[in-house]
DNA sequence: GACAATTACTTGTGCGCGCAACCTTTCCCC
DNA sequence: GGGGAAAGGTTGCGCGCACAAGTAATTGTC
């Protein structure tokens, strides 16, 4: 292997200002939605179910939606289950199947945690940013999140 | 409560291109420092210790360090010292405190992580970006970051 | 039409982490 | 200097997640 390229002063500073703001605003914005009871991956369950058609999704579908393993999603949905948030639902179509169903609760649950939620988004990540870095910070990720899905995985 | 302030368009694809990106990366950039056998928490170990003084930190302060609890870095530790990458030291100025010290066998398997983990950032986020984003990333963050140590926390 | 291969989901197990409880040592203050 | 408060670490416990194995249903192939 040749001589490695270290980084940059500019890159050293984006990469570390980058990585402290993550871990910091994840544990910040996990407790900004805490007094609704649900968890950040909760309220990412919801949104995606409500977004979907018929307010269902597909087990299999949805974890790769979230990023999550099968059985990470099964546990996660047993907790959605028992509050009554979501549903499991069997397909008729296919009997392997069971799609998880937004509940009329769960929709409102969803509605009662979102404004409190945009309020976290606004005040922990846009809040100080210029409309053109706002603009700036969409381009960079959109560039970044086409590489992450191009490379070798 | 007013009327919610929804996220403007140009937010809402900043929020969700960062969203994704972010829980992308670290998972890709897990798998490219598995190599090493060591995983990216205790990658952060070696290097906060390789940058202390006397290559050595007390378990407090590399526990505040690294946003991790007490309980946390105790077990991550546990590992490190198993590996021999790391001892425990007892201070003799204060018996409470214990000092996580960086092993000569730390020190080389840092320097042999070093330059994947390095070409593992530059590929998974800078990758594709101008020297402009770059900085502008850097400032963006600065502000995130300063604004996340100022709020009600 | 039957038997492999694939797909969808759940369960067993282990790991990493946080919280609460605990012990020891040090600091503070009267 | 003696007693309470605080600080530093470790252990018990539970939760969330991934990996591997298992079950059930569907698809493909001869």
């Amino acid at each position: 292997m040749a001589t490695t390229t270290w980084l940059s002063a500019s890159e050293m500073r984006a990469w570390r200002n980058f990585i402290e703001s993550v871990s910091t605003m994840s544990a910040a914005m996990e407790s900004d939605l805490a007094p609704s009871g649900l968890t950040l991956g909760d309220y990412e369950v919801l949104v995606r179910l409500s977004e979907s058609e018929n307010q269902r999704m597909r087990m299999c579908d949805l974890a790769t939606a979230l990023h999550l393993s099968p059985s990470g999603l099964t546990r996660r949905l047993d907790g959605l289950v028992t509050s009554e948030l979501v549903a499991r639902v069997a397909s008729p179509a296919d009997r392997r199947v069971m799609f998880a169903a937004l509940t009329p609760a769960g929709h409102a649950k969803l509605a009662d945690a979102a404004p409190d939620h945009v309020a976290s988004v606004r005040s922990r990540l846009f809040k100080g940013l210029s409309r053109d870095q706002v603009h700036a910070l969409g381009d960079i990720f959109e560039t970044v999140k086409a590489n992450l899905a191009a490379c070798p995985e």
